[in-house]
Parts: structure tokens; C-alpha cells; sequence
DNA sequence: CGGTACGGCTTTAGAGCCGTACCGGTGCGCTAAT
């Protein structure tokens, strides 16, 4: 990377960048897309911030949460010789978008900030492409893969606004990305052989613990018995809305400081919670996973959950919020096998073939319509209608073009094949959810070190047991695990195999007399490598 | 999928059991009512 630079980073930000940071700044600068995943407090905004510096153009910043990126401007503006910031959103007055805007026209902003919802509408797209946009950098990326196929469906239709866009180079940013979610990303984004980079995903001061229960009423006692006694400040994740009061009610009872937090909080209570955690007047915080992305406190010692996660991605990024001072911090997760019940249903959610059957209905034969007119064509509600034509567009039966949704060239006309189509699509992205539940189960139930099958879910592998988690402490995890090298050297990680009935996969770990492989079209599966050896049940591709 | 609330039932009046219906997470943008 050019001095010049380096020096501008370190005059306008105070920034010494390390060599990873600067290998990802090179690679945009050159022109090509990129990923980086990174740990969080790694110094991830740096990247596009100091690639705006070089370019003579937009940088725009995709980022999910709205009250995210007005903290990202307002970091920005702290710096005196920075280029200006400034971002787009639903919830500014009209007079300011209008000055943001011309601000943008006149050439006097570097950063845009907004979310993919802005995205899709014409307007804003067509301002950008005039003013014309120089790196598209899209904050959290794994929202892409977790919530573009039905919470947030513009975030699927961000490859094709990038292509709208004369793509420019694409920068995907994000703290969890195991192979399939980085795949889904590139995929999503439309993005040409990028540059990835993925460093370590070990967070050694972080002690793991998994406490099995049969009983809810024993699970509920257990839980406030420990997080009563916990010495710091921590969080205490729950499934429900109802169970953030619950606990921090009793919490509460049991001499705790703790506030409850989840999305249907009024702002001012949900802000005055954030406050009250940073500054520490709040030690604990009982909350749904709304209580997450931009949570940056160094010092947080533990944190609980009272119910599993919907999968080992989750879990990684929540407990990933305890000890980011480096100091020893504690994660324990509550687990009953019944709890996975929930997390099922909130996976099994496919569009009705009733739904459907209307989006497909109401794209006309030739030519195009835009997603806004879809909803109402169709007369279904907005987020009915995206999640079905996400689920017609994976399926192949439509696309997203220039000017709205089509039908896909060489797809016949018939309704009823498209929705069979959609609905076998939609059945076989169940099947992955369920098994990315099913690899959460595993963590939770393995007997082996839960550090090493952390790590191997998300490719790294580490040779020994950590002696940080509990499984260790109990001596089980020396017991499972048997490291055979021979073995590791057939079937490595990362290696793309054939599987007869589940297609292509990729090797994910392999741990004693099995292994973890995930497929395209069935998610991860588990086999055992006897069977995978005698009865050739894999080819190496 | 599993928990809970509730209505109806009974070896019928006070309490417990059973079956059924319903509910459950994440945020953007926009609109209507205040």
C-alpha cells in the first residue's frame, strides 16, 4: 500500500493500519470486490473509510440499522479533515434530505450511509448513478444470508442494484462468516472472484459453558440463581419478548440491576437501556436478539443464555460481545433440547403457495414490474409479496432486472410448474435452516471441547482441546477427541465433495469417526466416515 | 415445535383434569391519527 496513504490515514483518523486492514484497501483500489471477515473491534469500518480517502468518488455504505449509521457519521465528523458524511433514511425531515442530497450532487460527500431499502427505490438509484459511486461497502454482510430470503427481502435485491450502479468494486464487511454464509454473500452481491480475507476466529478469553436441563421451571431458577451471583456487567439473552420481563423481573427481585430489551420497546426505553448498559448504570441486560449489532462495550463479563440460539452463527456473535477487553469473560448457555421447538418454527416460515401463485400471476408475460407495484398487483401485503418473489427468484422462475421483476427467459408460462419450482426451492432452504439448527444442538450436546467444534464450524482448525470450556474441565473433551492427521489429509477442510442424493457440499471439520460436510441443498450433514469410505458415499471434485 | 391460557367436564360445588386454540424474532419505510 502506498506511503502517501498510510500517512493520509494516520493524519486524518490517527490510524497505523495493520497488514490485514491493508491488503482489503488494495484490493478495492484495485478494482476488485472484496470480503473481509473480521472480528468485531478489528478495525472493519477503517477499510472503506480509508479507501475513501484515495477515491475521487461516492463510497456508499449498505448498513442495516438505521440508528447505526447516524453513529458511523457522527464518528466520522469527529475528525476534522475527513471528507463529510452523510446519510439517507426514511426518517430524516424532508429539508434535510433535500441538502443532503445537493450536498451529494455538488461532490462535497464521500460517505453515503444507507440501507438496502433505499436501494430500491428508483430515485435514489438514479441520483446515484449520476452522481456516481466509486466502492459500495456493505456493513454486516451476513444479513444478506440471514435476512434478504424473507425479513428484509431488498437485502437479495442489492446484487442487482450493484449492477445498476455500473458495479463498482464491492467491499462485504462482517464478523461471522463461516464458508456457506461467505458463499451466500458473494452469491447475493453478484460479486467477481473477490479477494477474501478471514482471520482468526478464536476468542480465548472467553470461557465456554453449556448447563443441561430437563425442567423449564429448573432451567428459569438456574439461570437467575447464576447471573445473581455473576460478579460485572452482562447480558442474558432469551427467546421471547415475554421472557426479557420475566427474568429481569425476577432479576431484579434477586438484587441485580437488569433491564429488559427487545424490539417492541418504545425508542426512548429502548435508548435509554443502550445508555444505561455503555455507562454502566444497567449491569444487566435481559434481551431477544434485537439487542446486538452496534452493542460496543469492552467490559462486558458474561453473558447467559437462559434459551439456545437458532444456530451456531448466533451464538458465536452473541457471546462474541462478552471480553472484547481482552479480559478473561464467561459464556453460558441454558440448553434444553425442547427449546429448539422454537427456533424451528421461527425457520419454518415458507410462502404459501397461495402467495405464490399471485406474484407470479401479476408479473405480466413480457416486460417487467417494479417490486412496489408486485405488492399491489398481487394484493398481498408488502412483506408478503417479497418474501414469494425472493422464493420465485431462487427458484429460477423470475428475475430481477433493470427495470423491476420479469419472468426468467425459457421458464413456461405455466403458473402451476413455477410455484412447484418456488415451493421445492423453499423446501430445500428448510431443510438448511433445520440443519444449521441441528449443528446448534450439537455444540450444545458434543462431549468434545465446544472451542474445537466452534472453530470447525466455522473452518478453523484447532489441534488440541482449548481447556477453557467446560467439556475440557470435565476431561470429556480429551476423551472424544482423537486428531488423525491421515484423515484430516483426505478429507480437509474447505475440500468440495459429491454427494449421490445431496449434490455438491463442502468439508466443513472432521472429528473422531465423523464428519461435518454442508450442502448446497440439504445444509450440514454429519457422516460417519466409515460409511463415507467403504460405501463411497463422497468423491472429491 | 412446545408452552400457556381457557373453557368445559366431572365419581358435581371446589378442584383438578383434559382438549383445544393460539402464540412466538429480527427493521426498514410509510401512513394515519393525534
Amino acid at each position: 500500500m502506498h506511503q502517501e496513504l498510510l500517512t493520509r490515514a494516520a493524519d486524518v483518523f490517527g490510524w497505523q493500519l495493520h497488514a490485514d486492514q491493508q491488503t482489503v484497501i488494495d484490493a478495492v483500489l484495485d478494482g476488485r470486490d472484496a470480503v473481509a471477515v473480521m472480528p468485531t473491534g478489528s478495525g472493519k469500518s477503517a477499510i472503506y473509510q480509508v479507501a475513501g480517502l484515495a477515491l475521487d468518488a461516492v463510497v456508499l455504505v449498505v448498513s442495516p440499522l438505521v440508528a447505526l449509521q447516524e453513529d458511523q457519521v457522527v464518528g466520522l465528523a469527529e475528525h476534522p479533515d475527513a471528507p463529510r458524511a452523510v446519510t439517507v433514511n426514511a426518517t430524516k425531515r424532508a429539508r434535510d434530505l433535500t441538502e443532503a442530497w445537493d450536498a451529494i450532487d455538488a461532490g462535497e460527500v464521500r460517505y453515503v450511509f444507507l440501507a438496502p431499502e433505499q436501494l430500491a427505490k428508483p430515485d435514489v438509484l438514479e441520483r446515484l448513478q449520476q452522481v456516481g459511486v466509486g466502492l459500495v461497502t456493505v456493513d454486516e454482510a451476513h444479513c444478506v444470508s440471514s435476512w434478504g430470503h424473507d425479513f428484509r427481502p431488498d437485502y437479495l435485491a442489492l446484487g442487482e442494484a450493484i449492477e445498476r450502479l455500473g458495479h463498482p468494486p464491492v467491499l462485504a464487511l462482517t464478523a461471522t462468516g463461516p464458508g456457506p454464509v461467505r458463499d451466500d454473500i458473494v452469491e447475493r452481491l453478484a460479486m467477481r472472484d473477490p479477494f477474501v480475507l478471514a482471520t482468526g476466529f478464536d476468542r480465548p478469553e472467553l470461557r465456554l459453558e453449556v448447563r443441561r436441563h430437563e425442567d423449564a421451571e429448573a432451567k428459569r431458577e438456574a439461570v437467575v440463581a447464576q447471573v445473581a451471583g455473576l460478579e460485572g456487567t452482562g447480558i442474558v439473552y432469551v427467546a421471547t419478548r415475554a421472557e426479557t420481563l420475566v427474568y429481569a423481573d425476577e432479576l431484579v427481585e434477586n438484587g441485580r440491576v437488569a433491564r429488559p430489551y427487545h424490539a417492541g420497546l418504545r425508542v426512548v426505553d429502548r435508548e435509554e437501556v443502550l445508555t444505561g448498559f455503555h455507562d454502566g448504570s444497567i449491569e444487566v441486560v435481559v434481551a431477544t436478539s434485537a439487542f446486538g449489532m452496534g452493542i460496543d462495550k469492552a467490559d462486558v463479563r458474561f453473558v447467559v443464555h437462559a434459551d439456545v440460539p437458532e444456530s451456531v452463527d448466533a451464538y458465536y456473535q452473541e457471546v462474541g460481545r462478552a471480553g472484547r477487553d481482552g479480559d478473561a469473560a464467561l459464556a453460558t448457555l441454558h440448553y434444553r433440547a425442547e427449546d429448539l421447538g422454537l427456533r424451528r418454527f421461527f425457520a419454518s416460515g415458507s410462502p404459501r403457495p397461495a402467495s405464490l401463485r399471485a406474484v407470479f400471476g401479476a408479473v405480466p408475460a413480457t416486460g417487467s414490474i417494479d417490486r412496489a407495484e408486485l405488492a399491489s398487483a398481487s394484493q398481498l401485503a408488502g412483506r408478503t409479496a417479497g418474501r414469494a418473489t425472493n422464493a420465485l427468484i431462487e427458484a429460477g422462475v423470475l428475475v430481477d432486472g433493470r427495470d423491476g421483476v420479469a419472468r426468467a427467459p425459457g421458464v413456461p408460462d405455466d403458473a402451476a410448474a413455477a410455484v412447484d419450482r418456488a415451493k421445492e426451492r423453499a423446501h430445500e432452504r428448510e431443510r438448511v435452516e433445520e440443519s444449521r439448527i441441528a449443528m446448534m444442538r450439537q455444540l450444545a450436546e458434543t462431549g468434545g471441547c465446544r472451542r474445537q467444534f466452534l472453530l470447525g464450524y466455522f473452518g478453523d482448525e484447532m489441534p488440541e482441546p482449548c481447556g477453557n470450556c467446560d467439556t475440557c474441565t470435565a476431561g470429556t473433551a480429551e476423551q472424544t477427541h482423537t486428531v488423525d492427521g491421515a484423515r484430516d489429509e483426505e478429507w480437509p477442510p474447505n475440500a468440495d465433495v459429491e454427494h449421490a442424493e445431496w449434490g455438491r457440499g463442502t468439508v466443513m471439520s472432521t472429528e473422531d469417526d465423523r464428519m461435518t460436510v454442508f450442502f448446497e441443498s440439504a445444509g450440514y450433514r454429519t457422516l460417519a466416515i466409515a460409511d463415507v469410505e467403504q460405501r463411497h458415499l463422497l468423491e472429491r471434485v
